[in-house]
DNA sequence: CATACATTTAACTAAATAGTTAATCAGTGG
DNA sequence: CCACTGATTAACTATTTAGTTAAATGTATG
């Protein structure tokens, strides 16, 4: 068979890795247990990733880079940066509830580790999507169309860091007896 | 020399054992490099402990432990909740302050994991503390002296998790270029 | 079929690491 | 000065774990 999707094994690897890293961590994930997890022989995951380091930076990768704020910051009506803020608010929201465990999970562990993978998620991923909020409440505020006096990258701090918290919260707080009132729907 | 103070040696490994284990994590924590930063035989650790979980049990509670609400919940006057929920605020906010690091590093990592020690964590320290914000809100409420619609729990988690937040992004964002901004004091 | 190339496997290695042990040291009381 | 107790040490063990290897098994192609 031809690799006509990038490839069975390599994905069967990768999705088992998603999963175990997120919920053992890095240090307490087991290549081995990955490896079972995928349903195949270890030496597979040598084959296709070159170290458990490289693996990690993959699954990391296949997490977060697909879905910066970059993609839909120039769509949509320019005029109006109400509704420009609420598009990026409700994006972010959205990408924080896709594969919400895994992301929160590796997120929240991150955020205190000072690894490489870290600073590169740090100033990669997140700063950039901190930035396109930041640019729209000035470029908003210049047309008179919001009103604040704190710095803006407050206000962003404070938008973004409340939805990631409350996600966060939802992976702590379940099978606990206050999940239910603070997660209504689920 | 008599054991004067609980034991200079337990004290030694506690402490180092707390830098260590916010700083890799618990898998990634090193039995040798704890005695090592205590200045103290690895089989001293054994001698004061049962195991590497006994240790960061121990950990643990000498961080959470000592600084629930509750301690302050019944002081200062009784009558105004908008003091008495101020109070319990500030509290919160200086209990994240002191031992920051470790605290915050800690939370973070034990948020996301299913251990017995999160679970524990969860529900003997976090929930607790919720619980006595959303009394104070509930019965302020009462008295007419807040207004809200959304269910108390929720105004307490949205005050709670902001603070958490705060700090845990306090140790994540040092060193990078919106520090500055977000913590204009440090 | 035969050659080449990609994929897969079981068995192996080397290093790291939690935990142990048996011996020693230092102080205290009789 | 001897016996006892708690504190401390260096050396050791057993296990776990990331990573390797060499051989086997497909799979396509001329």
């Amino acid at each position: 068979m031809m690799p006509l999707m990038e490839n069975e094994t390599h994905s069967k690897i990768l999705n088992a890795a998603k999963l175990v890293f997120s919920r053992d961590g890095f240090n307490g994930a087991r290549i081995d247990q990955i490896a079972k997890e995928a349903n195949v022989n270890k030496a597979m995951i040598y084959y296709h990733f070159k170290s458990k380091d490289d693996l990690y930076d993959a699954v990391v990768d296949s997490i977060f880079a697909k879905d910066s704020l970059h993609l839909i910051k120039d769509s949509g009506d320019q005029d109006f940066h109400f509704a420009k803020l609420e598009r990026l608010i409700l994006f972010f929201y959205e990408k924080m509830e896709s594969n919400k465990v895994e992301r929160c999970s590796i997120i929240a562990r991150e955020m205190v580790s000072k690894s490489d993978i870290f600073i590169k998620m740090r100033d990669k991923y997140w700063i950039p999507d901190f930035k396109i909020i930041i640019e729209i409440l000035e470029s908003g505020k210049e047309k008179g169309e919001f009103k604040f006096s704190q710095p803006a990258e407050l206000i962003a701090f404070t938008i973004i860091s409340h939805i990631v918290f409350y996600k966060i919260s939802e992976v702590t707080y379940a099978d606990s007896e206050l999940y239910d009132t603070l997660y209504p729907k689920n």
